[in-house]
DNA sequence: TATGAATGAGACTTCATTCAT
DNA sequence: TATGAATGAAGTCTCATTCAT
């Protein structure tokens, strides 16, 4: 039989997971810690998750969905793209971004251990979708004139740098860092 | 007499964790591993480093001063300050960010576990130092009329979140992307 | 439900540690050896003990309350106590310590390196009781006409040193030693 | 060619050693510490000491010579011997074990050792020496009139014991106990 | 399904010993 | 002879995982 079980603790210990993973890193973290933060008995996230290790790989690769719809509805108005939709677009991946720093740091650990983690395709994957969003938002951008001649992958990659560094930028975790702070300068690598 | 504590091998010690632990993080670093990296025995570590979490101090703090002395050096010219200079400089930091791929690792790994690791304070005065470096210019640029009229801060939040996130923004460590890809988006942040 | 901490279990590793703390001094004694004399895994120790510093602490200072307890019952009859009454006493005291070869010298360890376990304020309790229990018996002797005029304070020390030494002053561990050697001692240091 | 060397330093070492033996025990005196201690490099030990394991059995055995003279001493007197001449030992006894109360616990170590420590044969015989000396006293003292009936065999264990335990019957190390308190219970021993 | 006692691989660290200087 | 850098055996302890309950 698949997996019947309850839904609503496998769900607590992913969260868990996400959340200590985020925060300590693989090795720091234990399976107690997990246990704990999601209010059950240790022996239980093996009721759930294989091992440690793919408790871990669920953790990296689920959120990347959520990602996707973000961009998938955008997508759809490609043609109906405007400066103002630009703007409220960059605004919404910078609050993304910025409330996702555990996800990141999760992220940043993936990729820093290629050989580790065969999750990094599913990664791999993700940045070359989004990066070539951002390629026919530019291409679409200079077509209809709102945005300056630019070259469409340098921007790309510009773009996706700047959104994974923005939480490295600053070391301490007052939330006095707005997202104002970062818009303006988002939207200089789109020429704007 | 005895041998004197070798400098060489200690910084081959210092070399070897730099690496490891940015490619692997604390915990799954090894002194086993260090050692072996740096092609000694494991018990040698100890005769240079008093434990583990001394050396991976060393790690993190001690590049600082080099990051610091580029800064300094480009400081005295501030008056003489010109978009050639900015370039030069741009495409200095770039380098030099890109190519410190491990470092950048290890303080990002740092930055994500501020309780853990009170090192943090040292990070946090050079971003402090480096962001008034930024800011400075910028002014610089406006007074002189090279650069168009900017918030300092937000450009220097901005250029260092697209510095520090320049090296996660593609998974494959192929040597492919070049300065190039980001030396003009860099710029932009500067509105040029 | 998962099987709870068996007390047992808990109880060999106690007498574990206590004859091996007692054989081979606290530094000497592993882990593994004391897993090993429990007939468990040495992983097990630590499901019932801190570490090894707890265990031994426990080892120091758990058998007091035995010692107290003999002290304690024998001290009700201190009204109705007579000569008879006393060598019964001193023979149950002999057999005691000499049968607590192992704990003795556990005793002895702490007491030689005051600063290094703080347990040693349990031992100045019970020696301080013990030897008000003796003033007590020498009083009361004194009085009811069945002991020769004496120092209590200095029959109460001699006689904790005579008991405390008996198992020192003689290297084999053969059991030819019998209680009967040093009764007679023990005896003519209340003067009889 | 024998050992020339230093023989200052090798006293000084094997004095270091007994301190720290009987301070710390055994396993927790390090090389490190006795040299130290002795004011040489640690490496300068193995000089004068083939190993750890030689060293501290020069510290046991050496000392029990100053033992034996100081009964072989006395024992020329044996056929004068008095009551007087006793109390005189005796009080010179007890000084003797109070003040050396780290070579005691070396001892108690070995003794608790046999099978570690085969220089437990060097305690034997002088154990069994020192008892005859007793036993002498004790015939000669009866034959004299100047002790009551004894069984010389059960005085010279239980004066051992008394001595062997003085040291341990109080953990306090200030010097408030005096000689004295222990010295009329010593001579009851011997039915004084 | 949920629990947690039992296990032992593996990490960090200490320290006796060797040996080049 | 004196030194101390280099080494690795061995100890303590953590923690992922198994499995009986």
């Amino acid at each position: 039989m698949a997996k019947p079980k309850s839904n609503e603790k496998r769900q607590q210990i992913f969260l868990a997971g996400l959340k200590l993973f985020a925060e300590n890193g693989y090795s720091k973290t234990t399976i107690k810690d997990i246990a704990q933060e999601a209010g059950i008995s240790f022996g239980t996230v093996f009721t759930y998750y294989e091992n440690k290790a793919a408790l871990f790989r669920i953790c990296v690769t689920a959120p990347l969905q959520e990602f996707r719809n973000h961009i998938h509805d955008a997508r759809e108005d490609m043609a109906s793209m405007t400066l103002i939709k630009l703007k409220n677009l960059v605004e919404q991946h910078i609050n993304f971004f910025m409330e996702r720093e555990h996800y990141l740091r999760v992220i940043q650990y993936v990729i820093g251990q290629p050989e580790r983690f065969k999750e990094i395709e599913a990664l791999d994957e993700f940045a070359n979708e989004f990066r070539k969003f951002i390629q026919d938002i530019v291409r679409t951008g200079v077509n209809k004139g709102f945005l300056p001649e630019s070259n469409p992958e340098e921007v790309s990659y510009g773009y996706l740098a700047f959104l994974m560094g923005m939480r490295l930028s600053f070391t301490d975790h007052a939330n006095a860092h707005q997202t104002s702070t970062f818009k303006n300068q988002a939207l200089r690598l789109f020429g704007v």
